[in-house]
DNA sequence: CCGGTCACG
DNA sequence: ACGTACGTGACCGGC
């Protein structure tokens, strides 16, 4: 068995492909319009058979139309089934050029199926003695091919992941030998193929007769032995069919091929035919690939040409007067901490690399970084920044930051990862960290290796050789300004926050979680007593055992896993137990524990006594920040215990203020802006309580009467809603409402805020035509599921388009405000810690305090000019806790 | 490594 | 009929 022989199951494996895709259909259209995801689903398949194989002879086989023989054996064979729709169907002429394009032999024969042009040569191969044969498909019915040459893989839930059959295997799945399924599919029939067998055999029946006689034949000699009277009549009557369903479920292996094992030859891909194809399909990922594997045989990621730079060749960088690329290498994620580990520089062929990093401070480096006039192009100016701030070395001029720009090209798909991004823009001459370094506990950086040096000059190069047409791509998008006037400058902004970082008093901490200990400890012991055993109270599972299954209580919630013991649940539960509310009591105090007191000690830098946070600026897909390690963005505040905690959120120097500023309804604000809608904007001219004026709109109550806090709460939870991108259901979810109720309010809602309405109507086409909305500066979001035909992903998708311009010019709105912020404070003491969506956090001396009172709110209120004004409040005191 | 839960805007 | 509020991050338990 010298060769090894690969046949494939073009139909099923396109089908299983294409309903696999489902759902993301819509993700998968090329340019042109066609639908791609059986061929993406296909080649995906390929690619793992290929490899894990290594075949040395292919072919994929297809079905060369609805008439077969077995359809003139029965008319009605496959008869019934839905036909092929148009999104597949079109794809099949495709899926033979791709299938071509990578070497590989197509076969498709009149009047027979794929299965049987498979068997066939299966047969023939294995007749041959030369051949070891692996048959993919999705049909499990193939599995009836399975020999001590020839295994028979079958695809699973996707297609890339297949379950293997030997005959061993099948044995130990079906209970019978391989060639025993058409015996049992004689007896039952199928289904899917719209064939009869004999009336009330199933599954089980038919495999214990089939373990009892061997085979059909053998059973009707045998006929007296069936045990059960009704059974041996409905096998007599039915005989015929039984007969008939056998040779319909056997695969030919004497079929008329006129394609001979000779012919199969594996080729392999044709480079360039596939480059095209892949282009015109739009199949980026694939293209990585396809250049990827191409360098590896060419050695094209060694052969770039660079310097290792020395103490005695650093003059070299002199040369670059205008403009550089430059990439900052280090170890770990957290660039406040992390080691440095080397650095890549240059511009067109020349390149300079190094793997030690003490090297910035040279002088012909660092004037490099520093200068003015030198442009820099990068990847992640804010990481890079602080980087070299470490290094006492300040970053300036920098043009291109290409995280940054692929950020705003399109906020999904965004990567930190230098070549995912490069490969995402169509540059292919590049590896990802992960290839490179490996992933999770293998990732592993061997700085002192040529291959790190080469991984950083290539990271270099591809920002070098991106930077024009991405810049160009920014333009086409109207978003020049959004990045030069807003994200890159922010981005230094935001540097400079974490890097002054906000004191956290460890000792504050220290005290609250000996006193948090000996609550949870009681509490504990108390719910022990209560479920009458110990067990662990944070295990949803455990804890559900106890509540529903020991204590009876109602199940009034599942989840995927079982049942659900949320705070919504639990609350409607307290009553019928008290062990409810102490499990409740638990969960809150525990979270405040583990995540803001241990959490946070854990955090805090020992030199300084701060916490230095990260912004994640190009994360969210709505422009919003988000802060990790520590996340300082979600600090508690709703309860007075939870609120505590930023008690040890101190100035830096005595007797100094936290003074707090907050946007006054931001988002309902520019709501009423973009929608122009005249009701709304009035509200917010006459400075009205927009939560009781919605109230009284939509409950219609005159002008004088004052407004109940019930109504005023819920027409506050309908304005959210509408901010979210409303449904009924929704509504009434959130408030307790009917959902009946809900609806009439919503439309209440839309007679009052006709602006509203309109605009909501209007967002949501706009996104059907262009499949992305955008905000006040330009921030795009693209919708790609807004044409879907999955309610949920099309729902989901026009939530969205109704919610980003607003969350997002929100966004939009307090990043002008910091970057004019940090001008204003510039030569001030006072300084600017944290970002908290719609609040800016500073710490301010007492002599400034007078100063910011009225500086900090202008400056925030005069961000940008609405249609209604913004309306900011403050508040400061010697804590976090006490700025309220 | 994922799902459940809960902290924030 | 479908089964839903928008945007995040950290921790825990359990596979």
């Amino acid at each position: 068995m010298t060769k090894k022989l690969l046949l494939i199951d073009g139909n099923s494996i396109a089908f299983k492909a294409f309903y696999a895709l489902y759902t993301a259909m819509d993700k998968f259209t090329n340019p042109s319009g066609l639908h791609t995801s059986a061929i993406y689903g296909f080649n995906r398949m390929l690619d793992k058979v290929l490899d894990d194989e290594q075949p040395t002879d292919v072919l994929v086989a297809f079905d060369a139309g609805k008439v077969t023989f077995r359809t003139k054996m029965f008319a009605d064979y496959k008869g019934g089934r839905a036909k092929t729709p148009t999104e597949l169907s079109e794809q099949f002429p495709f899926i033979k050029e791709l299938v071509n394009d990578r070497g590989i032999a197509t076969y498709e024969l009149p009047d027979y199926e794929a299965d049987d042009i498979i068997g066939t040569l299966a047969k023939q191969a294995e007749d041959s003695g030369d051949y070891e044969v692996v048959i993919v498909t999705g049909d499990r019915d193939l599995t009836q091919l399975t020999s001590d040459k020839t295994t028979v893989q079958v695809s699973k839930k996707g297609v890339t992941e297949l379950e293997t059959y030997t005959p061993k295997h099948v044995e130990e799945k079906l209970g019978v030998k391989p060639s025993q399924i058409i015996e049992i599919k004689g007896l039952k029939g199928d289904n899917s193929d719209n064939y009869p067998g004999v009336e009330k055999v199933g599954d089980k029946t038919a495999l214990k007769l089939i373990q009892q006689f061997g085979t059909i034949d053998n059973l009707y000699q045998n006929i007296d032995d069936v045990s059960g009277k009704k059974l041996k009549e409905h096998l007599i009557q039915d005989e015929d069919q039984a007969r008939r369903a056998h040779k319909l479920a056997t695969i030919n292996r004497e079929a008329p091929i006129t394609i001979s094992l000779a012919d199969l030859n594996y080729k392999g891909d044709d480079i360039d035919k596939l480059t095209d194809f892949y282009e015109r399909m739009g199949f980026k990922s694939f293209l990585a690939k396809l250049s990827v594997d191409d360098n590896d045989h060419s050695e094209d990621q060694s052969k770039i040409e660079y310097t290792v730079l020395t103490k005695d060749n650093l003059s070299e960088l002199d040369q670059f007067k205008d403009e550089v690329s430059f990439h900052l290498e280090m170890s770990e994620e957290n660039y406040h901490i992390s080691p440095l580990i080397g650095f890549a520089v240059g511009q067109g062929d020349h390149w300079y690399v190094t793997n030690q990093p003490e090297l910035l401070k040279d002088p012909h480096v660092s004037r490099l970084l520093t200068s003015e006039t030198v442009k820099k192009n990068l990847f992640d100016a804010k990481r890079t920044f602080v980087g070299l701030y470490r290094q006492s070395i300040i970053l300036k001029n920098v043009d291109f930051d290409m995280l940054l720009v692929s950020y705003l090209l399109n906020t999904t798909n965004n990567s930190n990862d230098v070549g995912t991004v490069a490969h995402l823009h169509g540059f292919y001459n590049i590896k990802t960290d992960e290839e490179v370094y490996g992933k999770g506990a293998k990732r592993q950086i061997d700085a002192q290796s040529p291959e790190f040096l080469a991984h950083i000059v290539h990271k270099a190069k591809a920002i070098d050789q991106l930077h024009d047409d991405m810049f160009k791509d920014l333009d086409e998008h109207n978003q020049t300004t959004l990045y030069r006037d807003i994200e890159i400058k922010i981005a230094f902004v935001l540097a400079k926050m974490e890097i002054n970082g906000i004191k956290v008093d460890a000792g504050t901490l220290e005290a609250m979680g000996s006193k948090f200990k000996e609550r949870i400890a009681e509490i504990q012991q108390t719910i022990y007593q209560e479920a009458g055993e110990e067990f662990n109270i944070g295990s949803p599972k455990q804890l559900g055992k106890i509540l529903f299954e020991k204590l009876r209580l109602p199940i009034l919630k599942k989840t995927k896993t079982g049942y659900s013991t949320s705070v919504d649940v639990l609350e409607k539960l307290a009553p019928d137990a008290p062990i409810v509310q102490n499990v409740l009591d638990y969960r809150q105090i525990a979270k405040l524990q583990s995540t803001y007191i241990d959490g946070l000690l854990k955090v805090i830098h020992k030199d300084d006594g701060k916490v230095h946070t990260r912004y994640l600026q190009t994360l969210t897909q709505t422009g919003r920040l988000s802060s990790v390690d520590p996340n300082l963005q979600n600090i508690p505040i709703r309860t007075e215990e939870g609120r505590l905690i930023r008690q040890a959120f101190v100035p830096t120097q005595p007797g100094w203020q936290i003074f707090s500023s907050d946007y006054s309804q931001i988002e309902l604000r520019v709501l009423a802006s973009i929608t122009g809608d005249q009701n709304m904007q009035e509200a917010f001219k006459e400075g009205e309580d927009i939560h009781a004026t919605t109230a009284r709109r939509i409950f219609g109550l005159p002008s004088n009467e004052a407004v109940t806090p019930e109504l005023r709460r819920q027409a506050k939870a309908v304005n959210f809603g509408i901010v979210y991108g409303i449904s009924d259901f929704g509504l009434s979810q959130n408030t307790g409402i009917t959902r009946k109720q809900a609806h009439q309010f919503i439309e209440r809602y839309f007679e009052e805020y006709p602006g509203v309405k309109k605009y909501m109507d209007d967002i949501v086409k706009f996104a059907r035509n262009h499949r992305y909305v955008e905000t006040i500066a330009h921030r795009r979001r693209y919708l790609p599921d807004i044409n879907s035909k999955s309610f949920n992903l099309r729902s989901f998708a026009e939530r969205t388009a109704m919610n980003t311009p607003i969350q997002g010019s929100a966004a939009d709105i307090i990043k002008i405000a910091m970057i004019n912020m940090n001008e204003a404070i510039k030569d001030m003491k006072t300084k600017m810690l944290l970002q908290v969506h719609d609040e800016l956090i500073f710490e301010v001396p007492n002599d400034e305090l007078e100063t910011v009172k009225k500086l900090i709110p202008s400056v925030m209120d005069s961000a940008i000019k609405l249609d209604v004004p913004l309306k900011v409040e403050s508040h400061w005191g010697k804590t976090w806790y006490d700025a309220k």
